[in-house]
DNA sequence: GAGCATACCTACTCGTGCGTAGGGTTACGC
DNA sequence: GCGTAACCCTACGCACGAGTAGGTATGCTC
């Protein structure tokens, strides 16, 4: 019987990696808990049981997107920001891959950064993260200031990385939900604002990003 | 029977307060999802169909502590910036009744706040009181530049507006997670960062409050 | 081509928690 | 002191969705 196998097998690397995409789609869209398993194996083209199989329990799965989503968009950032460089280009570059990666996986940034947020058990996941990226930038600051003899309290400079780290998820909240604005250009944006504040920009100087 | 009414009949509007209390608390601990009505009920000292009587739906319960935390913060700052003020001062005064805000509030602000960003239904309440913020800074940062005779494209200034509402929403999470930490010193370093921005920082002007 | 692991399915169980039915009791006007 | 309206309760119904039991087919190895 069974001429024609209605639907492939497939190696479990591949399907694995379907779910994930049915997954970052449906929990993006609904949110975590109105998410419903059922929904994403059917978005994923296969029976529940197999989520179960290979990805474990729903909460597994969320941390298993969060997870992918999250190593893509550091590994974006790291390739482009070479520590060698003065810091107003490292940030300039890294900028510029961030919105870049949120342009291209809309879905995928937004709406896991924006759930993982409220989600009691998700939130020091994704605290990590952003701590991360917080010392990077509190780095570059203090590499910044140093070179010019300065010192400030290291406190402070967290939080001044802080505001800069916070202001950039905004914008990227606000590109998310702008399909049609250029990523770039929201990060020239971002640029400014950063790097030479707004009372600069009230004076008419603008940062311009390097033609290379 | 009955001599000494175990606890006391209280008027609706003393009750629905309780009650909106009790929801701040249980939904800022738990989040949207993982609080229970019953729970709220019992942290308000009353049973669950009163809860329902007064204030509906577990939906209609969240909104209406949205409305009431967002109206709360909303009176904090408008009543902080008059607007007769140069913008310098008038941002300042903002930031201040803002972070004093979140201070007075940790839990019902940062909770809240952090819950509606994820849940689909409440994304567009937020969205709404978010935008009056961004329009109010928008428009603080072009009557500026009109005062010093400059101009730029609406949709820039809309983003830099966009992005500091962000930072400050970050300082805010921040704040909210450092209970020692002052509102006042943070708020002053916001400050810094808006007014002055990253670079003015690095070459060391330091933007004070004025002491009045 | 026998044996075995892997891919895959249909069809259930069962807890959890929202929302309600139906009834009791206290205050207050008249 | 009697009606009426407001306050308040103890249960329950019921849907929804996470996770599972138990079985079928397909390819791979020797």
């Amino acid at each position: 019987m069974s001429s024609v196998p209605a639907f492939k097998r497939l190696p479990r690397a591949v399907r694995e990696q379907q779910m994930l995409d049915a997954a970052v789609k449906v929990f993006s869209r609904r949110g975590f808990h109105a998410a419903s398993m059922d929904e994403i194996a059917e978005d994923a083209g296969i029976s529940k049981p197999m989520v179960y199989a290979y990805l474990g329990t729903k909460e597994e799965l969320f941390v298993a997107c969060l997870h992918r989503e999250g190593t893509r968009m550091m590994q974006a950032i790291a390739g482009a920001a070479a520590p060698d460089l003065p810091a107003d280009e490292r940030l300039w570059r890294g900028l510029r891959a961030f919105f870049g990666f949120v342009g291209a996986y809309r879905d995928g940034w937004a709406v896991l950064y924006r759930q993982a947020r409220g989600e009691q058990p998700f939130a020091g996941e994704l605290a990590t993260m952003r701590a991360r990226l917080v010392e990077v930038v509190a780095g570059m600051l203090d590499h910044a200031l140093r070179a010019e003899g300065r010192e400030i309290a290291a406190i402070d400079l967290e939080v001044v990385a802080y505001a800069l780290v916070g202001a950039t998820e905004s914008l990227a909240d606000w590109l998310a939900d702008h399909p049609d604005a250029d990523p770039e250009k929201t990060a020239t944006r971002m640029m400014n604002v950063a790097w030479l504040g707004a009372a600069q920009l009230l004076h008419g100087v603008t940062w311009r990003p390097p033609v290379d």
